[in-house]
DNA sequence: ACCTTACGGAACAAACTGTTCTGTATACAG
DNA sequence: CTGTATACAGAACAGTTTGTTCCGTAAGGT
């Protein structure tokens, strides 16, 4: 991809994040984030043709590399944290995201954040739909296995928003070991 | 209440809800809402001052209604089905649902149905945490019951997106019986 | 019958949108 | 190093939507 490309989506993604930490994303127009990103306005076009198309790049940006690292650690350690383990898919997504580095937690933590979260739950029930062992780790007879996946995903979800909306006190254990009580039956 | 608010106010909120059936919540402008309710443009400014401000009168009045009833079943029989029980918070508000005649399936099964299922999980933890027995029914010690609170009310409502993603296939008690089982190491 | 007030509708400036155009600057290949 | 392709900035554009103000009319409430 042309240099040039990348400093542009770069600098608009940047202006975008700075802008959701402001204000909610249905109140930030296309000018704003021309003049944040510092860019003509032809140039956004060109990249992309709605907010909606923006906020989703954003998304499949910085939810791949979570999920993915997640994966290749879940893979040999399993869903929810087992006596003796110190990984596991949940527990190092939640560590994954207070070590931050990325601005993700930023905008997990922004007033639109249920925006970011719906796009967070449909990769994770994608990610566990693909996971090998997860028929192994569920148990559960009797209730559908699409049931079963959007309530994991769903539930782990609604913790994180309440993390986050708890400002992230709990620690990524703790918080695995609430996850692990409330899905006793399930996981 | 003056009557001519009262008709007016009728006729926004079936204007926009007709709307809400054919086109998202965000694509819906002022002036549609204003043509599908066939009044004045001024009049409607002064309902309302914002689209959310409408969408949030809207999400009071259907919410209050379902809520308080199923708040009453429950208050004799509990919150989940038991067995020889015909009723229970939760199945009361699938049956209630799947009754309908308000418009409220038809919202909640709309493009834009998230910002509906949002508000009805705050007004859902909002009754639940004025449940008087909620102390007795909730096992699941050791963790916070602000966090139970949010776990049930959370994955009441994703199963709620799950049921209604699947065009109501299973019957209230069927859902109900799923619940109960992914939920048996908290309630 | 009177007074209050909700309504309709027009007109308004302001802002945002999405597109098109032109000239310039930069990247990349040979 | 040179030429070609293309990404960029910026202006200009028409078309919407928004929120407000005005006034005359119609309906409600007492």
């Amino acid at each position: 991809m042309d240099r040039r490309q990348q400093k542009t989506r770069a600098a608009i993604f940047q202006g975008f994040t700075s802008l959701l930490e402001k204000k909610p994303y249905h109140k930030i127009t296309i000018q704003e984030i021309i003049d944040a990103a510092n860019i003509g306005r032809s140039t956004f076009y060109a990249h992309f043709e709605t907010k909606d198309e923006l906020i989703r790049a954003l998304c499949r940006m910085l939810f791949d590399h979570v999920l993915k690292s997640a994966f290749d650690a879940g893979h040999t350690h399993g869903l929810v944290l087992k006596e003796g383990q110190a990984n596991s898919i949940f527990c190092h997504i939640l560590q994954h995201l207070q070590e931050d580095r990325s601005h993700l937690l930023r905008l997990l933590s922004c007033e639109s954040n249920a925006i970011f979260l719906g796009y967070f739950k449909a990769s994770l029930i994608e990610l566990l739909r693909s996971y090998s062992q997860l028929g192994k780790e569920m148990k559960c007879q009797g209730v559908p296995e699409d049931f079963l996946l959007n309530h994991i995903s769903g539930s782990f979800v609604e913790m994180l928003q309440w993390w986050i909306g708890r400002g992230m006190k709990p620690g990524p254990q703790d918080m695995d070991a609430y996850f692990r009580r409330v899905m006793a039956a399930v996981l």
